[in-house]
Formats: structure tokens, sequence, C-alpha cells
DNA sequence: ATGAAAGCGCTAACAA
DNA sequence: TTGTTAGCGCTTTCAT
């Protein structure tokens, strides 16, 4: 391997508790000592091991980050978020990305602890809990970032889900809209909950039916190409939604996608609003009216929190849920 | 910390050189003793703690990533590559976005040696050296993701840049054109030069003039905002050409912004072709002509390579370039 | 202010 | 087949 402390140590000669304590500034030791230890450990190219330190210490000051897809470009923007605020705090980031499949997930979560991380943060592929009972045992510190799992005590980390998608559909109902649509995937999933939640208090508060034909979440991804498919279906009604309201972005690119081959005009003959506010959405072919999520901040405030945890261990183990505001952000899909 | 070799081999009553063995699959074990064990390291939740053994063996099972821009979905399908073909392998992977910026590069570059990382893929923000020493002095293995170093020893996989940009012009060629513009950014790096030179080779080889004004790569980022600004230089331009080959899909989309905002068609009036092939590149309201990379496959091959490299350490130390073919994909804007 | 020594959890000779 | 022991590189008591 390369320069150690104890080539240091023997190179001044003296004892290699005294070039650690250096190396540390501790308060006990000789201003010229320390002079020439650092000194010298430059000269040499030492470069401390953070594997045996944390062995010692037991903490590795390092985290994982569980994303379930980095395709999405909600996710890069939330691991940057997360990534920038860990070197700033002197972390560093074990990426996984699960694909929403709860086995590579299981495998990540334990392959991280083995790593023995100091905390994790994570978006879970679902909201069972079998296969996280590894983290629940190991005690690990845990945020959960865009998901939030009842019956468990940890921190979350999410945007207002209901309201985001009520603020939506009543911009919908407000528009003149009477039959509107939803398009989300995966009904197990914690903000696919919460924003059909709002998407029904939305059409209840105007006294507009919930139509059971009009809610498609129960198969399919989180990818264009479900919008793409789901889209069709709803196509495929004797009265077709005149607005849709999608889980998210990428599914309501799929859904135009779908509308437009059907030689309908959006938004003229179907509306569509989106959720996330990914990069894209706003680029002048494609103004998708959607929902905005502070992802960058989800991603940052997620890891400060993380690490306070860390910090305070077990002193203050009250988790909660950090709740940010979202915003509509009207476009030319609606 | 949790469970420990030592606690089961004092629960069983055998030396813990006998429990790491039995956890090892040794050869030299009694099967009677590696079942209870086994069965014992289970019930008790024994998980093996791997910065201990990486301590010993001198090696993490841990590669780092560094990537300039997690933003560009371009390098999120890289990272998708490297990651799985990393689960595959039994590593883990530290993500790093450096952001284009070399200190941020240098930064994480050291904290990754200091965790002992077994191996590092990266695209380096530019192509001088000097940040990079660390590297290079550490002799980690190391393998260059869509980038290559002159005048150093590293394996890299790379697309044929200079043929992808070729494939392109001479498309444009082909149709027509006369006054074709490059719009790129930042000189410094690798894959910028080599399709600036595919672009050159292409005009030259059909007796088109290279004209300074028609090549923009001197300033600005790799960014959407960046290909809009130097697209209207462009077309401040007395002859405005009447194509433009951007370096990547994200500037070609800027500029598409800046075409149109200046009133013209595209490609009636100004044809685009980007490169990359994003995967906004196919949606149907963008449809923009442009020259594939296999993302995917290149992040795949550049950790097969390094694991390669690293088991055979110091064996084959022959570095190469790897090149793989990119594809033109014509859609709607050329 | 410094040194000696123990130990973090594990693997790997070397003995037995 | 199993146990004993040293040691990976470092931090941290406890002495001095």
């Amino acid at each position: 391997m390369g320069v150690t402390i104890k080539d240091i140590a023997k190179e001044i000669g003296v004892s290699y508790a005294t070039v650690s304590r250096a190396l540390n500034d501790h308060p006990d030791v000789n201003d010229d000592t320390k002079k020439k230890v650092l000194r010298i450990s430059k000269e040499m190219g030492y470069k401390p091991n953070d594997i045996a330190r944390g062995l010692v210490r037991q903490e590795t000051n390092t985290i994982g980050l569980l994303i379930p897809d980095i395709t999405n470009p909600f996710y890069p923007q939330v691991a940057r978020g997360v990534e920038e605020a860990a070197a700033a705090a002197g972390y560093n980031v074990f990426l996984c990305n699960t694909n929403w499949n709860k086995e590579r997930e299981k495998h990540y979560i334990d392959a991280l602890l083995q790593k023995q991380v100091d905390g994790l943060i994570m978006t879970p592929s679902s909201e069972e809990l079998e296969h996280l009972t590894a983290v629940l045992k190991s005690r690990v510190e845990t945020v959960f970032v865009s998901s939030f799992i009842k019956h468990a005590d940890f921190t979350s980390v999410i945007v207002d889900n209901v309201r985001g998608a009520e603020m939506a559909v009543e911009y919908l109902i407000e528009k003149g809209h009477q039959n509107i649509g939803f398009i989300g995937a995966g009904e197990g999933r914690f903000a696919n909950k919460e924003r059909l939640k709002g998407y029904k208090q939305a059409l209840e508060n105007h006294g507009l039916e919930v139509k059971a034909e009009n809610v498609r979440d129960q198969q399919g991804s989180y990818k264009r190409k479900s919008g793409y498919f789901l889209m069709n279906e709803l196509l495929k009604l004797p009265e077709t939604p005149t607005a849709i309201f999608c889980y998210n972005d990428l599914l309501a690119l799929g859904a135009i996608q779908a509308i437009k081959e059907n030689g309908r005009e959006v938004p003229q003959d179907i509306a569509v609003i989106g959720f996330d506010d990914i990069s894209f959405a706003s680029l002048p072919e494609i103004q998708l009216t959607t929902v905005s999520q502070p992802k960058y901040d989800m991603g940052k405030i997620a890891l400060e929190t993380l690490v306070d945890k860390i910090k305070t261990k077990s002193k203050q183990a009250v988790n909660r849920r950090i709740i940010l505001d979202p915003s509509l952000i009207i476009r030319q899909t609606s």
C-alpha cells in the first residue's frame, strides 16, 4: 500500500500515536512536532486510510442512496441535492438504482449495511415492509425521500402530494373540465396513493363524480410507455375524459403521445397535467403543465436531516415528516 | 455494533478462526461445524463487516464513478450500465458528480482514494492532467469513459466520435447543405475535439470550406441554455448556416429553441443534428436527428474492463482504447 | 507532550 | 480439522 502513519513516525523518530494526534490536530501535541509531522507527511505523500479509521471510529462517513429509477430525471436531481450536501458535510454516497425491484433493493440494503454506512436515504420500491426489515433491525439511521411508510418509525422528506394533485385537478375544473382522468402506476406506492387522493378530493369538493373507469393506476410502470399504454385504454372509453392528471411527467409525456397519435389535440381536445417538473417539461416543444417539486432541495434536506440524526444519534429519536410545498406550473398542455 | 464473528464463536464454543473459515467456506472445515456455524450465524443475525474484511484483504470491492453532469440524461444511462454490471460482479459504486468542476473532481478523487476504492471509472472534466496526478501516482486501476487522455496510460471506453460526427455532417451535405455550423463547448474536452474533427473532415472531404465563424465551441457549458446562446450568435451572422451539428442533444435542443424563437423553422430553414440520443430525443414533439451512442453498454464495458484490470493486476498492464460504433438516427430535425 | 499498548472485526499463516 | 497468533492502519485510553 501507500505511506502509512508508521512510516512517518519512523522517519521523524516519534511514536506513531504522536503522528496520529498531530494529523488529527489533537490539542496535546507540541507545535513544532505537529508542524514537522504535517510537513513530512505531505512530503511523503501520505493519505489517511479511511477504512482503517472507520474501523476504529465505528463510522465510515458514508451513506447509501437508494433510488428506483435513475433514468427518470426526477431522481438525478434529488441525487444531486443529496450528493452536494453530502460533499459539504464530509460524506460520500453510494448510489444504488433499484429499478423498482424489491429483490435488488433488498440486496443493496444488505450490501450497504455490510459496508457499514452511517445512514441511508431511500425511495423504497414499495410500501411493503418485509424487505426492509434488515434496515429496521440494524437501526441504521434512515430517511425516506418522496415516500412515507406508515407503521414504521422513519423520517421522511416529501412534497405535499395531496395538495399538489388537488391544485392540478382544481385548475382543470376551473377551466371547465368535468370528466377528468387519472393515470398512475403501482397502487402500492405511497406517492401514488396520495396523488390519487388529491385527485379524488378535488373532484368531490366540486361535486364531481369519481368514475372508476377514469382511474388507471393498477398496472404498468412509471415510465413513458406506460403512460402511452394507459392513455390508449382511456381513449377506448365511450366517454373519454377531456383532461388527464398524471402521476408524473414521464407518464404525461406518454399520454400526450397517445392522444396525438389518436388524432386529437392537446390541450384543445384533451388537457394533460404532469407532476415533478423535470427539466424537459419546459422545452418549447413540450411546454407541459405540471406540479413542480423542489427536487434538489428534497435531496439536500434529506441529507442534512440524516446527518443530523447520525450526529445526535439516539438522543432525539423523534421521527418526523418534512413536507415541502408543490407549485403548479401552467404551460401549454392544459 | 452488531453480532461479530467472536460472538458466534463463543456461542458455539469454537475458535473464531473456525467461524471465519466456515463463513468463507474454506475447504478445510468439518461439514458439521460448517453447518452449525451457518445456522447459528443466521439465527443471531450476523452480517459480515466489509470494512474489517477490506482492511485485511486490502480490497474493498468498491469502485468510484466520477461523472461530470448527472443532469444530462446521457450520464445516468452510463451510470446504470456501470451500476448493474458492478452489482453483478459484486462491487459497489460511489457516485460522484463533478459538475465539470476541476476542484470538485480533485476533491472527490482524493476522497475515493482514501476510501481505498479498488478502481475508478471517470469522465474527467478536462484533458489537463495536473489534477489527476493523485490517481496517476496512486496506481489505482482506472478506466475512462467517453474520454481519452493522451500522454497518459489509461484504458478508455469511447464511441468513435470522429466517425459519428462525420456521419452526421455527411448526411447533411448529402441533403444539399453547404453552409453547416458546429456548436460545442469547452475546447479542452477530448470528445469535443474529436467531434469537431469529424465535422471538419466531412466538410473537407466534400470540398467545403470550414468557416471559423461557423464553429462555436469556445465558451459555455454542455447544457441547453448554452446551445440556445450559441445558436443566437450564429443567427446574427450575415450568412447563417442552413444546418447545425451540435456536440450533444442538450445543445441541440437549445439551438432549436433559439431557431424557433427567431421565427425560423426546423428543419425547413435550419436543420439540426445532435449527439447521444438521450431518451427525450425520440419524443414525438422533439424527433431529434442524432448520433446514438451505446450508453448503457459503455458503462457496462467500462466496469467489466475495470474489474478485469483489478483482478489481473499488474500482470497485463496493457492499456487500450475500446472504441464502440455510433449510429446516425434520422428523425425530423434534419 | 509523548509513548506503550489495546483493540476495532476480520483473514491468514503457522502450529497442533 | 481446528486453534493460536499476528496483523491490516488507525484511534484512544492509560501511563509516564
